[in-house]
DNA sequence: ATGTGTGCAAAAGCTTTGCATGGAC
DNA sequence: GTCCATGCAAAGCTTTTGCACACAT
């Protein structure tokens, strides 16, 4: 099940709930659930589809970046070249540790909040808007030592 | 002029030294001067080409996979999704602040060790390779406000 | 009824690859 | 002489776009 807030807030931002969008949203909220891998285009289309045959990749990544600005979805970008997306869950910020060999995300909660203050203070002409920070390395199954 | 530093470690890693390669390397090496803007493959192969019209972007691309493979530079991916690269200067390590406007990338030198720290204690099976942290917004002449 | 969302197909970026030739060692 | 690097052309992969039709509101 979809959280209502989710569709209230696509309601609120003036978001057309198609089903396409809901099904997208479902599969975004279930990985989220288990687990926060984070999903890309392919995916979501692939897992979709087993609900909702006749959608459309095209469809996926409009409704994506339609998420993407007005913030219900994150879009974040590894070494590997393609977007991934999580849903952005409220009162709720991490960051991530990627696998280079399996590209097994996992969430880490710390946050360099200390150096953003700095940063902000230093360039005040600067309007900071986001941050990204990813630690890369092998987890215990591909590391080779 | 391209310090003999990066032609020794060329050698000594056993990296054949071609006109195409040390013009490559000079590019770096003159952005890394002024303002360390990193440069994506699309603008060493024009920059190259003031100097040896005939390289073609093949050999830029497959010159900074090796010279990334060997440690000569960084591979950055920003938002943008065009790769972007810089010398490494050993010794030295930085991150960036991009403008989400113009693109336009300054270094900054904090880095968030104490996180890497703690999640190389809190995830011991985890073997770390490397980071990546950056700051986006917009810069004062893109900023709205 | 209106305007936005969708699917299809095609195109657009950026990057990679196969192959024959040329050049570094 | 050997093997790697290069240029050319073509392909690959992810993402974007134009258009006509369908659908949410």
């Amino acid at each position: 099940m979809i959280p209502g807030e989710f569709l209230k807030r696509l309601k609120r931002l003036g978001v057309r709930l198609t089903p396409q969008r809901q099904e997208i949203l479902q599969v975004l909220w279930e990985r989220a659930q288990s687990g926060g891998q984070p999903v890309n285009a392919e995916e979501v289309m692939k897992c979709v589809r087993t609900r909702y045959p006749g959608i459309s990749l095209d469809t996926v990544y409009r409704t994506l970046a339609t998420f993407t600005r007005e913030g219900i979805v994150n879009e974040l970008q590894f070494k590997d070249q393609s977007r991934r997306y999580e849903l952005v869950i409220q009162g709720e910020h991490h960051h991530h540790l990627v696998c280079l060999g399996c590209g097994y995300v996992r969430e880490i909660a710390y946050c360099p909040e200390d150096i953003i203050e700095r940063v902000r203070e230093s360039y005040a002409d600067f309007k900071i808007e986001e941050h990204s920070f990813t630690i890369y390395g092998y987890c215990a199954q591909c590391r080779e030592d």
